[in-house]
RNA sequence: GGCGGCGUAGCUCAGUUGGCGAGAGCAUUCGGUUCAUACCCGAAGAGUCAGCGGUUCAAAUCCGUUCGCCGCUACCA
């Protein structure tokens, strides 16, 4: 007996840090289709998906919560998994960084990686700022002083391991070259390489002693094992890596594909590739990096509400609706808009007037013109042979799409199955055919080859959207008989065995009033936050957000507000700050005195506009210098979820220098 | 500032290595049909293929340039 193919797919783990949202389903829903799709097509798969669980984060939002980190994401991830299971996610495994075995298998990796001296403990130097508590590399110091407040720093080591990125920077940048699909869509392939390899990577510090939270360092204590070598490893922990139980990853490694959003390409073509040839073991076939669903918005038309909770949807249309919706609106490597209306149209065009009329229309007549059972197919006429063709044809183009993660295209193919069927009534107008006697075994034919064509687009379309296909058959009278549903039944036209006997049921997509959903779908739907939403899927937390993290809004006493010295400050002149887009050098007139304060809003507000304009100046914040300029306090603005901003200005003239209370 | 990408019918987008009169889906209008979920089928609609300038017998497709949008990155509240 002959293997099966292999195929390894996986998502990234996503960081339980909080509910998962649409985007997260997206990323999981696409693997999940490929998964489906390769077992349909005979391949051994493996589908992995899972959570990062470690982290400062986490153990810092479960002391808010007064639950101990694990007990804190038990609870995510039961969540998660009932969504993946709402969502109908077909994973082989769900791995979690907190699982014993993984846990024990990072700690190899990094004693391997150690002992053959690819991590090496090192001194974190840097200069210290004590009242800002921030290092500051040579470089960044001003004036050989902090550049935040300007007061001395002091030279100081603290130790952490380090892993020699560097050492094979030049291996991974040939590779890279030399494998044009490993990087997918390919303008990322160039980002990587422009901005990260070809100028030079450094050292990646890879342990951490602030925190608790995460995988011990085995031979030295008070070092935990930081995000990378955690997370990143799950891929390969999860089929038994480095244990006496490694048949798996002899079996499956490496993935052919590893599905993640365009946000942490960086971390899956760098740092993975990277541990893996340390590890001497092969890469990747491909990272694919899809692009985001961007929730509509801002048009300056009608602003309407944004519904991204996948739960809500999947309640309101059911979930092959939304997973329909989900692969056939975007090309995966881009990104995509989406919106209520859009969503809507296509369920009613896609799935209600075209897909589900067609099984209606069809199950009707065969019960109107032979009592509801399937007819025999007698001889074949041009068009019978046109449809058979091309119903013949799809499942190879169908292929060919989805092995390059093309799902949009791939449906449309199998739509252009489904129209070309809803033509083939027209053409041969089974209702002029049951008029006459003579011309039944020809409306058999026709009615035959209708029920036929039903039976392979929901075979075709099974892996995109697993409920759907179980109601076609059942309504067909198949749901017997399973030879019936698998691919290679889709070599052949004919399969259905006539004598069997429909049951009609209630419409399987019913057509909405779009009207009246949009209305529905903007009035118990609060807009959520969109893109930004997207980042977080993998402890990849970048410094900005470990920065918003820390500003967590908590109450204030007026003693606290009392803090801020607050006044209207007039700008007398803006010039733009050079080689800088974002920062505007702005002198201010504060009552008697004058103020230079820079400022990022370039992008915002134009040099010319702003003069003559009253702002508030918060006039005690330490003074800074960017990009080699003082700044002696900063404006207030106010900001959107997009990031656009608005000054803040007086109602009235009122005298420069007034202070805000 | 550096690197990369994009700008094609009202909307969303396809357009291989340059070549018969520029396409699809949705929406719109008209026609057909009645089996069906007011559905399906057909037809129509000219969009300076962002602007300009080149290369070529021939460019949406190659080169240069301008404008607009976006991504990554640097600098940065």
């Amino acid at each position: 007996m002959k293997d099966k193919k292999t195929f390894y797919i996986t998502t990234p783990i996503y960081y339980p840090s909080d509910k998962l949202h649409i985007g997260h389903s997206y990323t999981t829903v696409a693997a999940d289709a490929m998964a489906r799709f390769k077992r349909l097509t005979d391949y051994d798969v493996m589908f992995l998906t899972g959570t990062d669980e470690h982290g400062q984060k986490i153990e810092r939002i479960a002391k808010e919560n007064g639950v101990t980190p694990k007990e804190y994401v038990d609870r995510i991830v039961a969540g998660i998994k009932e969504l993946w299971k709402t969502l109908d996610i077909s994973y082989d495994h769900f791995i979690r960084t907190t699982d014993p075995e993984h846990q024990e298998i990072v700690q190899k990796i990094f004693k391997k990686l150690y002992d053959q001296g690819d991590i090496y403990k090192s001194e974190y130097e840097g200069w210290y700022c004590t009242p800002c508590e921030s290092f500051w590399t040579e470089i960044q110091l001003s004036e050989g002083k902090c550049p935040d407040c300007h007061r001395e720093v002091e030279l100081v080591k603290e130790e952490s391991y380090f892993f020699k990125m560097s050492k094979y920077q030049d291996r991974l940048i040939k590779y890279i070259e030399e494998h044009d699909e490993f990087i997918q869509p390919n303008s990322r392939k160039n980002e990587m390489l422009n901005n990260f390899l070809r100028p030079g990577l450094e050292d990646l510090c890879v342990s951490r002693t602030s925190f608790k939270w995460g995988i011990p360092v085995t031979f030295d204590e008070g070092h935990v094992i930081y995000v990378w070598i955690d997370a990143l490893s799950n891929y390969i922990t999860a089929l038994g890596y480095l244990t006496d139980d490694d048949g798996k990853f002899r079996k499956y490694w490496p993935a052919d594909v590893h599905l993640v959003g365009k946000e942490i390409v960086r971390f899956h073509t760098i740092i993975w590739p990277i541990m893996l040839m340390a590890l001497g073991e092969e890469l990747p076939r491909q990272v694919f990096g899809h692009g985001w669903l961007i929730l509509e918005g801002g048009k300056m038309s009608k602003s309407k509400g944004n519904v991204v909770d996948p739960v809500i949807l999947e309640k309101r249309y059911g979930l092959d609706a939304l997973r329909y919706f989900l692969l056939r609106e975007v090309p995966f490597g881009s990104d995509g808009v989406f919106s209520n209306e859009a969503l809507v149209n296509r369920i009613n065009s896609d799935l209600a007037n075209d897909l589900g009329n067609l099984l209606s229309r069809t199950v009707a007549m065969i019960d109107r013109y032979f009592d509801g059972v399937i007819p025999a197919q007698a001889e074949l006429e041009e068009v019978d042979r046109d449809l058979i063709q091309l119903a013949l044809k799809t499942p190879r183009k169908v292929e060919e799409l989805m092995d390059e993660l093309l799902f949009s295209n791939a449906l449309a193919e199998i739509w252009r199955l489904i129209s070309r069927t809803n033509k083939y009534i027209d053409e041969t107008m089974p209702w002029v055919l049951a008029k006459s006697e003579e011309q039944r075994p020809r409306l058999g034919t026709v009615l035959y080859n209708l029920a036929e064509s039903l039976r392979i687009i929901s075979v075709l379309i099974s892996p995109f959207m697993p409920g759907t296909p179980k109601e076609i058959i059942k309504q067909l009278g198949i749901e017997g008989d399973d030879t019936l549903k698998t691919w290679k039944s889709l070599s052949d036209f004919g399969k259905i065995p006539a004598g069997i006997r429909v049951s009609k049921g209630e419409p399987i997509f019913p057509r909405l009033d779009v009207k009246k959903e949009l209305e529905e779908l903007e009035k118990n739907l609060p807009t959520q936050a969109k893109a930004e939403d997207q980042k977080d899927d993998k402890g990849q937390k970048t410094d900005e957000e470990k920065k918003e993290e820390a500003e967590e809004v908590s109450e204030i006493t007026i003693d606290d507000f009392a803090k801020l010295d607050l006044r209207v400050a007039r700008v007398i002149a803006a010039e733009k700050v050079e080689k800088s887009d974002r920062l505007l050098k702005l002198q201010l007139q504060v009552g008697e005195e004058t103020r230079q304060v820079v400022s990022g809003i370039a992008e915002h507000y134009s040099a010319e506009e702003l003069v003559g304009k009253d702002l508030i100046l918060v006039a005690n914040l330490k003074p800074v210098k960017l990009r080699g300029n003082l700044s002696q306090g900063m404006i207030l603005a106010a900001s959107d979820k997009d990031g656009k901003l608005s000054l803040v200005t007086t109602d009235r003239q009122i005298e420069s220098g007034s202070s805000i209370t």
